[in-house]
DNA sequence: TTCACTGCAAACAGTTTGCAGGCGC
DNA sequence: GCGCCTGCAAACTGTTTGCAGTGAA
């Protein structure tokens, strides 16, 4: 139920690079595994597991890959609102999100440009606030100005 | 799917002043729906709706009298992490909270002391944050510290 | 007396788990 | 060939929906 390590997170450029992680660790590089990892390289953006599953893997075999990548620090997953999760790689330019709660916009960022957010976040309360994975929810400005009559 | 209008969010004091909201709106204040309010009247934090059935009500019934409840604005809810979603009394000390996903301490701070993190969030991207419904997710101080080895 | 509501059962979505067999190494 | 990993089925959690009947106004 706790998340990746992040410890010895290294550059995944390619389908062999997790493979050799993954025989590094005592794991397989198998057939749903390589599909999974070939469909995020393929991807252009994060993706469900039922996407990635297609017609030709079991939804069941794709969670237990993905968790497994995950943990080997190659994927991660991020939750907008009650939707199925969304599958991307590591290390792909990373974005983190705004969701309007509204109207359901969802507004992908540059980590980066949180980092103003983080700090004061952090300053406050000591948290390091990460949107990767919950982003952060409220009304976008034309919702808001709506909810405001 | 969309949330509370909150346009004429009323005082709710009592049970009594929500009954009368209800009637207003053509509703009645059934049995199910009085526990509910006596229970969250009672409840000195967000309760789960499994928490405010007891043994004398179903599920159903009062997730039923909370979407309503929710309608009228005299009840929200937050959604910490992937559990079940927690009920409170809006007009209760507004709360809003920031938990650490690797331990899951749940820090909850009063919605004032989120107002600067709101304004830089609102001055860079237009939205306006809301962290009562869903929270601030992150690193904790400790585990931050624990995550740097 | 009416019809907004309830209880019960069944469906739902997303995800997890158990188990017998299969394939990467 | 060993055993990590798969497919399939079934469970699970939190929540929603359909429907016949009940009780608040």
């Amino acid at each position: 139920m706790t998340h990746a390590p992040h410890s010895a997170r290294l550059d995944f450029a390619s389908v062999d690079d997790v493979a050799e992680a993954l025989r590094r660790d005592g794991g397989r590089l198998t057939t749903p595994r390589r599909l999974v990892l070939e469909t995020l390289f393929a991807a252009r953006g994060p993706i469900t597991a039922e996407q990635l599953a297609g017609e030709r893997l079991e939804l069941t075999s794709v969670y237990r890959a993905l968790e497994c990548l995950e943990q080997l620090g190659a994927v991660r997953h991020v939750h907008l609102g009650h939707s199925p999760g969304l599958y991307s790689l590591v290390g792909d330019a990373e974005r983190e999100h705004l969701v309007c709660e509204r109207c359901n916009r969802v507004t992908s960022v540059a980590a980066e440009r949180l980092d103003g957010v983080r700090a004061e976040i952090e300053r406050a309360f000591g948290y390091r606030a990460r949107f990767s994975h919950f982003p952060i929810v409220g009304l976008c400005r034309e919702c808001a100005a709506a909810q405001r009559d």
